[in-house]
DNA sequence: TTGTAGACTGGCGTCGACT
DNA sequence: TAGTCGACGCCAGTCTACA
């Protein structure tokens, strides 16, 4: 029931990250990335290019592939 | 030995097209994108975003997560 | 700690045309 | 068929700041 890939992303970033018990903050740092786009990535108001997504895969300890498997399966139907 | 993601992906990107016998032109109007701007992206010169690599996965009717697994795979070290 | 806003720079993606 | 170029509009991503 989530149509949209922008937003099952940011879903997805911000459930890995909380599971993490990281700070938007921390995770900005660590992907070398502003706070304030992590924000706006997390609730589905700005895509992220190739290369942020390698980043924030690295960010979180996974590969791209299973971040975006986990996107897929959100888009699935969550 | 390919330590860019982005020209990695490229390389991925052509070499999956070439082997379903497409040309760009084609790619580009099954992934309702421009046929210069496909590429730019094999070749390395541009990287694209989110949506763009959900519309090069559709296209060459393969995951996303299996497309970037194969990215991945070239980045290990071809 | 997070969301959002405004202003800004650089780059995505389109289009037309030429090689 | 594929690579590239210039011009263009729009958005990725940064920074500062406030609730």
């Amino acid at each position: 029931m989530n149509g949209d890939p922008i937003k099952s992303f940011g879903l997805v970033i911000k459930e890995i990250r909380k599971s993490q018990g990281l700070s938007q903050e921390s995770l900005a740092t660590e992907a070398n990335l502003d706070r304030a786009f992590i924000s706006q990535v997390e609730n589905g108001h700005k895509q992220p290019s190739l290369l942020t997504i390698f980043r924030l895969a690295d960010a979180l300890k996974l590969s791209v592939s299973e971040l975006l498997k986990q996107v897929e399966a959100v888009l699935a139907g969550n």
